[in-house]
RNA sequence: GCGCCCGUAGCUCAGCUGGAUAGAGCGAUUGCCUCCGGAGCAAUAGGCCGGGAGUUCGAAUCUCUCCGGGCGCACCA
């Protein structure tokens, strides 16, 4: 993952603190110095013994330093500022070492199984752009922790069995009448028409939603058939439960198909209605009555419920049990079990976590759902296939759920710990992001009605339920045709497949860098000219600096491979290229075409993919300064040429394989 | 009332475990195609890092407090 010089001073440096001050630190501090003229690496250990050893951090800097030097692969060391200790690399053989993709060598495999759930879209409507920041969030931590040699299985979460869906079976039985006959006569002839069924739905739910608050009179009566068509739902084998599965699975064939654009794929779709039908609920009941993690209230507003005492809430173990507590019920206490027996959501997904860290005592049938070119996505069944993959019983697990969901997220990890599963409550990740909101300007864009206040507030939020919102596709499907038009205009001679290729991989590729740009809890006020530009700070941009490269590599004639392989069988001849005004600026690219490991662990130490966006996009930067300053097939010095060559080649490789992570395609033309 | 998040340039955002002159994109002004394609490059203007106090050799970063904004705290999911 490091450069060997980097591995060396760190030794080094560790060494000297223990042999010579007698102190071992934890971890060597190094940095990288805000200017090249400071050196590669930095380090302000010199701070920490100051105090400790009541000396002046410049004088322990000189002091270390006379003790490093020499080392393997540097060239000087001296001090900086208030005490740093600054090293400085022999950058000839550093370039070797980089043109080698020492720090590229792929990670040894932990072995260790993880499990990532995302998206997660509720299948009674169509996706819009909250759930496409959750999906491209999710599916790039999953190429990031899969670069880093984890073994990850991706999980879809369907709740096929809540009220979201219920609501529109609702909406299609007692507002439009149909049958179940006839709600599969209207998917057919939905599909036959070519329209998207989950469009379809997207105004259906804003019109149940909009239907049961309209009549004063028939609000109640109208909620009552709402909470029985729940009911139908979650019991299974009546007609609303199955024109629930009709349409939840239609829709979510809709939502993988939505996600296949931008290249994001499941291995397993667990279904709520297979947690009801197999019962998960009562084997995760009975370990957490057995171990006192639940108890049944007996007083006040929550009697006769099962609860279950709040993360934070006190002294949960002291009392033992807290509904004989002397101060009086728990009223704070979250309930899991209702008066009248039925099991809430934190409930469910209590269950459902045992299950994926393999401590439940039983699995999900499963059956194949959706082909993916050579791959399959599995989906839950109650009975299942004979033979097919096993899911669940991974060691670390990373849920990614919007913000708003951080208490019943707690909620679960709270029950796990009451469980004893403290290796797994510690390996719980609430992959937590903030949520992708209107600005008034937006709304007033697409024609919605937006009230004085809201035209005040910073930005609005987009709500599935009053049909306020942007549908991905919608976004998608504006995004493809600017970039075709971009594309069309650029290069009229090549082939229409191709130049539709190109602009799927633009729009693609500007879609993606657009959610993966801001940091996770930085709310996205979505704006359409923000998210369909291609230029500045875009996908497009870091693509660019590629197909520039790629350019010079086919007019030379020559394999970027062959460019950096030159460096390992003959080495600069002339050091000298790389240091002065110019050689600084080339040596810089290879510094921050290095650094893409360093990355890798760091987004996935801190759960951030932001990190890896912003360091492709400072990489393509730099190129692009450099390809405008040192013009590469026109130079004369062949060694200078040899160098200039292996530059561009280096950034490529960099940037193509950070692409990648990203899930964003580096186009051969643009 | 309690909990979580945010407040940095006109706008949208970075700023890694406290560290060397606070960065980028957009927008504004001005340059750059005898050149590997300009989805680009260069330059200029623009910031008491929300206010105050504290910890520290050193704070945009840590602690407290106040102000402003957002989101959660249901026998909904």
């Amino acid at each position: 993952m490091y450069l060997e010089q980097q591995k060396r001073l760190e030794a080094r440096l560790r060494a000297i603190l223990e042999r010579k001050y007698d102190v071992v630190p934890e971890k060597i501090a190094l940095e990288q110095p805000p200017n090249l003229a400071f050196g590669e690496f930095a380090s302000p250990v010199a701070f920490d013994l100051a105090r400790r050893l009541k000396k002046a951090p410049r004088k322990i800097a000189e002091e270390v330093i006379a003790e490093l030097t020499p080392l393997e692969g540097f060239q000087s060391f001296e001090v900086a500022g208030a005490g740093y200790i600054n090293a400085k690399l022999n950058r000839a053989t550093a370039l070797g070492s980089i043109a080698r993709g020492e720090e590229l060598a792929a990670p040894a495999e932990t072995g260790s199984h993880v499990l990532v759930e995302h998206t997660s879209i509720n299948p009674n409507k169509a996706a819009h752009i909250g759930h496409l920041r959750n999906a491209i969030l999710g599916d790039t931590f999953v190429r990031l922790l899969r670069a880093a040699g984890e073994r990850v299985d991706v999980q879809n979460y369907i709740d096929n069995t809540g009220v979201q869906v219920a609501d529109i079976v609702v909406a299609l039985m007692h507002l439009e009448g149909y049958d179940l006959a006839g709600v599969a006569r209207l998917v057919a002839d939905l599909a036959a028409r070519g329209e998207r069924l989950d469009y379809f739905c997207w105004n259906l739910y804003a019109r149940v939603s909009e239907w049961y608050e309209s009549a004063a009179e028939l609000k109640d009566e109208r909620k009552e058939i709402r909470l029985r068509t729940l009911h139908e739902l979650e019991q299974g084998g009546n007609d609303a439960a199955a024109v629930a599965e009709l349409i939840s699975t239609a829709v979510l064939r809709r939502h993988l198909e939505t996600m296949e654009r931008l290249g994001i794929e499941y291995d397993f779709l667990p279904r709520e209605s297979e947690i009801l039908h197999l019962k998960f609920w009562d084997l995760a009941f009975e370990q957490l009555r057995a171990k006192g993690v639940l108890y049944l209230e007996t007083e006040g507003k929550n009697r006769g419920c099962w609860v279950m005492p709040r993360a934070g809430a006190g002294r949960p173990d002291e009392a033992g049990d807290a509904a004989s507590d002397p101060a009086g019920p728990d009223e704070d206490a979250k309930i899991i079990v209702r008066s009248n027996g039925t099991v809430t959501y934190v409930g469910k997904d209590i269950a459902y976590h045992l299950w994926k860290f393999g401590v439940l005592g039983r699995d999900f049938g499963y059956a194949p759902f959706y082909r993916y070119g050579d791959r399959e996505a599995w989906i839950s069944t109650e009975h299942g296939v004979a033979d097919h993959p096993h899911f669940g019983g991974a060691a670390a697990i990373y849920n990614v759920i919007d913000s708003r969901q951080s208490d019943p997220q707690a909620n679960v990890v709270e029950a796990l710990r009451g469980l004893g599963f403290s290796e797994a409550a510690a390996h719980y990740t609430h992959f937590s992001y903030e949520m992708v909101a209107l600005t008034p300007r937006c709304a007033l864009e697409l024609g919605y009605a937006v009230t004085e206040e809201d035209r005040q507030r910073p930005y609005i939020e987009v709500s599935g339920r009053k049909g306020f919102g942007v549908k991905a596709d919608d976004l998608i499907d504006r995004m493809i045709a600017a970039a075709q038009e971009e594309v069309d205009s650029r290069h009229p001679a090549r082939s229409p497949q191709e130049r539709e290729r190109i602009a799927q991989e633009i729009a693609i590729g500007a879609l993606r860098y657009f959610m993966l740009k801001y940091t996770r809890n930085s709310v996205i006020a979505f704006d359409f000219a923000e998210a369909l530009s291609f230029e500045g700070e875009t996908g497009p941009y870091v693509q660019y600096a590629v197909v520039r490269a790629r350019n010079i590599f086919r007019k030379a004639g020559v394999e970027p491979e062959a460019a950096l392989a030159s460096l390992e069988t003959a080495p600069l001849a002339e050091p000298a290229l790389l240091h002065g005004e110019q050689g600084d600026e080339i040596w810089e690219v290879w510094l921050a075409a290095s650094k893409l490991s360093l990355v890798l662990e760091q987004c996935i130490a801190t759960t951030e993919p932001a990190y890896l966006a912003k360091h492709t996009f400072q990489l393509a930067q730099l190129f692009n300064n450099f390809y405008h300053r040192h013009h590469i097939l026109t130079e004369q010095d062949p060694e200078r040429k040899r160098l200039l060559l292996a530059t561009a080649a280096v950034v490529e490789r960099s940037l193509v394989r950070g692409l990648d992570w990203l899930g964003i395609a580096a186009p051969e033309r643009m």
